[in-house]
DNA sequence: TGGTTTTTCGTGACCGTGCACGATAAAATT
DNA sequence: AATTTTATCGTGCACGGTCACGAAAAACCA
């Protein structure tokens, strides 16, 4: 029953096909000095033989090093890009052990300017391998440019570039995630009237950032299920709380009847403290994303709805696709990958994780 | 910057504890045949200046082969125990790589006989480790003794015994996910009134089942929030069609007015094709577990809302801490590990997946 | 003391790959 | 034809453990 099938080595392939294991070694590696006529020889004989070399032995005799430079946006604690980078850093270990070192480099979210520095400090870096947030478009082809031209595969996180030759994406889907906010924010037939959005107003922000396709698929669910619904726009800043205490407060005071919110960046908490601060008690809050303020504010019953994606299971999933490539060429099995958008609400967040591995 | 920190090897440790590898391999597998005298000093060095075992020069090297053991139901394609046995499945390649067989005995869920008799095939079967789902208390126990004796890990999903020493037990925590069942269904100030609750009529199926936890969170939720609701039961047989219809029919029939419906094993599909049938449209119907049949009935709209675990991820999460623990000797991070309760409604069931690795 | 048993330990042949190095043969050059 | 260049290939050590084997040392016994 549990006859030890002896292994296929490179050793029996170097046999079948009539060369030394050096030239095996040279075909499997694409490493060249080889006739045309060995290389198909060898090839032929792995295919038929079903060889697959040994992952430890290889790991153990390489003398290769890896350097996989990971390209995203500076946060203050408790931010969402605090979250990329815990993934960034479980991640480490793993890729330690394949010999693969990481090292990240950040850049200002809303900066163009930094964000261009960041893509020069990523070619200076010398990468085998790059993951980043895309966040400019213009920098982030001409860094495509440049990676292609050095063959080094990089990975998009979190939104893509459409027609790129990115090795993978891994990211929510944001339009959707707008539609289902809607769907959560309307659904129970509330609704009927007024809708406030609470938008982060800032000029240097990309027009085709990912929360505004988030936007969009919240407007695609309104014309479809609810089309006299009227929807508003309140701006705030992320780091002036008396701006948005006062934009709020102007706000309802122009609007006092709306009482369902939705907001398509991270920053729901800051909504939720000002209705508890404001005493406002029957409104339907909907938000976005895993941050440890916006559980607290589900946890208080402040948010009704959180939807999030498992940010750093995203993020790990893109560092092991980059490893298998790197380490075994193994191209990934789906090069677009849609994370699940998870509903958070008051009874199942304290059982929410993002944990991957025991 | 990128300075190569030679590795510590087990040369060094001998070298400075003045033995040959020879005695600090025993030391550090406990083989035994060392004096007192040099397994301290090992042990020092070792500590002293941090030696991990090269995990691939281990593997490459070592001619031990595991076995490992599972003991699930036996499953109809489409059934909830399929996507267990997935998980063990894709975690096979894995476990394969470290020389861990995995082999699966089934046995008939709501038969105690044939679960005996699968607790012994696991013994005769030697293993070196056994993943298993609990079902009947008594026969678990004897079968936990034995392993115990025998010094073999074994790990719970699903559900767990207490007061065991199990390795470590993954699952949903069902008390809970009956709770948030609850209150997704009485959302919105539905059910002021009447719910119906479909169960599985079996009298071979233990008294303490999961399932039956699951109803008692829910009615937690109930005497909290709702207690002036009453809940009627309607009794169901999974492969009774014509059972069902009348069964459904006659509840119908007496309790016209009953638009809340729950169930709480993983067959709300059928409930979902029977209202469907009917053409009861005005229902709000809640279930658990992701099986093909019930995302369907949330595609269609008849299930409002199914709450589901990743099914596959927590197995493979199992399986990983046994092999962990046979290859490192690894103790679980934490040994009672709560599964996610995912929240699937018809505008992100398409986004849901169930996959843990690139 | 010498012989026997038991305990403790060192040695060296693997495991399957990677890669540097040098050998060989074929092609090109003088 | 002799020499140099180039393309192709084989050899053998290294990687860091594992483990069987036998040697050495210690303990035991008469």
């Amino acid at each position: 029953m549990n006859k030890e099938a002896k292994n296929i080595t490179i050793k029996d392939v170097a046999r079948l096909a009539g060369v030394s294991k050096g030239t095996v070694d040279r075909v499997v590696h694409n490493r060249g000095e080889v006739s045309q006529q060995s290389r198909e020889r060898v090839l032929e004989v792995i295919e038929q033989i079903g060889y697959r070399p040994n992952l430890y032995a290889s790991m153990l005799a390489t003398k290769r090093h890896y350097r996989l430079v990971c390209l995203i946006p500076y946060f203050e604690p408790g931010e969402y890009w605090e979250l990329v980078h815990r993934g960034i850093v479980r991640a480490e270990e793993k890729a330690r052990g394949y010999n693969i070192g990481i090292e990240t480099i950040f850049y200002h979210q809303f900066d163009i300017e930094s964000f261009r520095k960041g893509c020069r400090a990523v070619l200076d870096a010398m990468p085998s391998a790059v993951l980043f947030a895309p966040t400019y478009r213009d920098e982030t082809l001409a860094l495509n440019a440049e990676l292609q031209a050095r063959a080094v595969p990089y990975v998009y996180i979190d939104s893509r570039i459409e027609g790129c030759n990115y090795l993978a994406y891994f990211g929510m889907p944001m339009r959707q995630s707008g539609y289902l906010g809607a769907s959560l924010l309307t659904d129970c037939g509330r609704a009927a009237g007024e809708v406030a959005s609470f938008r982060i107003a800032d000029n240097d922000i990309p027009q085709d950032n990912p929360t505004h396709r988030r936007r969009e698929g919240f407007f695609d669910y309104i014309a479809q299920h609810a089309p006299d619904c009227r929807v508003s726009d309140v701006f705030i800043r992320p780091h002036d709380a008396l701006f948005n205490l006062r934009a709020m407060d102007a706000f309802f005071e122009a609007n006092p009847g709306v009482r369902n919110l939705i907001t398509f960046n991270s920053r729901v908490h800051l909504i939720a403290e000002y209705l508890e601060k404001r005493g406002l008690k029957d409104c339907t809050l909907v938000g976005y994303d895993m941050l440890d303020r916006n559980f607290d504010a589900v946890r208080r019953g402040t948010v009704k709805y959180l939807i999030t994606q498992r940010t750093e299971t995203q993020v790990y999933r893109g560092i092991n696709t980059i490893i298998d490539y790197l380490i075994q060429k193994r191209q990934p099995a789906s090069k677009d990958n849609a994370m699940a958008m998870d509903i958070i609400m008051r009874d199942n967040v304290d059982y929410y994780f993002d944990m991957f591995e025991s």
